[in-house]
RNA sequence: GGUUCUGUAGCUCAACUGGAUAGAGCAGCGGCCUUCUAAGCCGCAGGUUCCAGGUUCGAGUCCUGGCAGAAUCACCA
């Protein structure tokens, strides 16, 4: 529609002024509020060419589109503004093409060669937190409105499973454990894991303390540490496959995993494949030892390899240490590498911090110095840190916020003000719980989402569990009030179709004029990829649909053709909040 | 110090990528349940878009220079 009249415009312009107008003058925005109209055409990027003031030429495009367009009303010119408005058919015709169908504003695959997204990505040494929640929420969104806009997506997650890190909570474990295992403590496995990682930092910083009275030199704490250096033997021997440290390692991995299970379902995130950096880094390994014998890296003499970045104004980067270890990079490249062999893939995107910003761009520019065509594949989406009211999340000063304990809490507040507001009096227990559920994941996962991708965001907890305004909460009740609205009005067969346009009413057009717009939000999303787009979205089609819902008593008309007319709107809502709130994750329940 | 990002109402965030009078929510104040769910609706109040220049018909958005904050510049990941 929108294409249909800029063509017009354009054909318009060229025959009216001879003018050939590109891509970016011919602009058509959604009318202001204040203004009367639909859509607007912008004609100040003709002025100039046509030599007219702004206002003639808006009258002249004006009448000539009114006389050729059969679904133009009407049309009015403020400056250099024309505001079309639609002949009410228009939104009707909408309404009566879709308002049955449950995938309105989704496509099929249109491109079957896959866009592969990485998120989540957690290391097996410590369990998941807020800043973790974001990761997971944004990828399994974005991987939603990717697919919704025709992409044939695969969720991929990287285990981070191997490294100085897992050691340091293996090495714990080994000297302090005494055999606790999830069994023993009722632990989640990953909370146990976590607990020793926490362990060795702690005893870490007190050996340190007693080298430094010592004399010790701040930089030699860590070469003089023997904790430091019994862990850098145990990855040491661990990537010579050490049969002890391999078992331990399996061992305190496998409880890991079912922790994050656990979570990830809770959170409702799954995965196509799941890669595991212990199978990956050899083929990073090889990958640098090649670039080194083609003369592409250099080595250094006590042995370690490095990436002369300087050329592109970047530092060297180490990719091999002196022992031959491997570091973060390095198995990323054979991660790359292997995600690309796996999926051929026409897009590589992963969802990582942006305090790994410098990282990504380095990564990208070593493939291609080692002369891999497919980094340009790589498109790392950057998300913004999650920061406390308190600062920043420290695990030493106990200021993590945990994935599982916020979700808890979340529940909780849920299930105290359903009960405060007395909504639950004729629900069943499990129907309850659903509830709950869907109330405080959703009031988390929206709250998180909401906030454009790459901006840091605040997290106040009294916010976001909060369950009014912009929320959730709220778009999930106008989606329980809409099902109630249907149940009571037991509708099988809508008839509306010699309903009088006419007697269509601002707050109705209003809506179905938002609706209109959900397939073009859906590729904004798509595009920016951004959940936040859908998530504002959601909210104004909701809100217009609250405020009709208060003035307008849908059962009470008289008139048969305007109930059905109602409500197919109310259940082309409907299902539209649903499907955009399943973009986000989000669930909403029929009653609430 | 270098690089990158951010700065919008008291607070948390929008603003269709350069378009009209910068919008929501929360918090505050005032109204609306005999009528389809009040987790709702309506109204009031709240702004030098960090500062100073520049570009043009037009700037929160672009360019330059400041100021403030964050991230990063690891043989951590």
């Amino acid at each position: 529609m929108e294409k249909q009249i800029l063509d017009k415009v354009k054909q318009l312009v060229r025959e009216l002024y001879d003018i050939e107008a590109a891509g970016k003058q011919l602009l058509l925005q959604k009318t202001l509020p204040d203004f009367e109209g639909d859509y607007t055409v912008v004609v100040f990027p003709f002025t100039k060419a046509v030599g007219k003031p702004p206002h003639v030429i808006g009258e002249e495009i004006g009448i000539r589109l009114k006389e050729s367009m059969d679904i133009i009303a009407s049309y009015n010119v403020v400056k250099g503004f024309l505001n079309l408005s639609l002949k009410n058919e228009v939104w009707l015709g909408v309404l009566k093409r879709n308002y049955d169908n449950k995938d309105y504003g989704l496509h099929d695959i249109i491109d079957e060669q896959p866009v592969v997204i990485e998120f989540s990505s957690p290391n097996t040494n410590k369990p998941l937190h807020l800043g973790h929640v974001r990761n997971n929420l944004l990828g399994e969104s974005v991987a939603r409105i990717l697919k919704a806009a025709g992409k044939n997506v695969k969720k991929v997650n990287l285990i981070n499973d191997r490294g100085i890190h897992i050691c340091k909570s293996m090495l714990a474990w080994q000297k302090w454990g005494k055999g606790e295992s999830p069994e023993s403590s009722g632990l989640k496995g990953d909370q146990l894991v976590g607990k020793y990682y926490v362990m060795f930092d702690q005893e870490l910083k007190k050996e340190k303390e007693k080298l430094a009275k010592q004399g010790v030199s701040e930089d030699e704490l860590d070469n003089e540490s023997i904790l430091m250096q019994e862990a850098r033997e145990m990855l040491r021997l661990w990537e010579k496959r050490d049969k002890e440290v391999m078992q331990l390692w399996s061992k305190m991995n496998n409880w890991v995993y079912g922790g994050f299970h656990e979570t990830y379902d809770r959170m409702g995130i799954s995965f196509d494949k799941i890669y595991y950096e212990s199978d990956t880094y050899l083929e990073g390994k090889k990958m640098v030892l090649d670039a080194l014998d083609k003369g592409i890296l250099i080595q250094k003499d006590d042995g370690s390899v490095w990436a002369d970045l300087r050329k592109h104004n970047l530092d060297e980067k180490i990719l091999l240490r002196k022992d031959g270890t491997s570091v973060y990079m390095t198995q990323d490249l054979g991660t790359a590498q292997l995600r690309f062999r796996d999926f051929d893939p026409s897009e590589m995107l992963y969802v990582v911090g942006n305090e790994q910003d410098y990282h990504f761009n380095v990564l990208q520019i070593v493939l291609r110095e080692m002369g891999y065509s497919w980094a340009e594949l790589i498109k790392h989406l950057s998300y913004g840190m999650v920061e406390l009211p308190h600062g920043k999340m420290k695990s030493r000063e106990g200021t993590v916020v945990d994935a599982d304990d916020l979700m808890d809490e979340m529940y909780d507040t849920a299930k105290a003000m359903t009960k405060e507001l007395g909504k639950i009096d004729d629900l069943q227990s499990n129907e309850a719980k659903n509830l709950f559920n869907m109330v405080s994941l959703g009031a988390l996962k929206y709250f998180i989402l909401k906030v454009d991708p790459k901006k840091n965001m605040m997290f106040k907890p009294e916010e976001s569990i909060n369950f009014n305004g912009n929320t959730a909460p709220f778009i999930q009740y106008t989606h329980a009030r809409i099902k109630s609205l249907l149940r009571k009005a037991n509708c099988t067969n809508l008839e509306f179709e010699d309903v009088d346009p006419s007697f269509m009413m601002d707050s109705e057009r209003e809506i179905l004029k938002k609706l209109a717009l959900y397939p073009s939000a859906i590729s904004e999303a798509a595009e920016e990829k951004s959940p936040s787009v859908i998530a504002s979205y959601s909210f104004e089609l909701v809100k217009l649909y609250n405020q009709f819902y208060q003035d307008v008593p849908v059962l009470k008309e008289k008139e048969r053709s305007v109930i059905d007319f109602r409500l197919a709107m109310s259940l082309f809502v409907g299902h539209v909040v649903r499907s955009s709130m399943t973009l986000l994750g989000i669930d909403v329940p029929d009653k609430m």
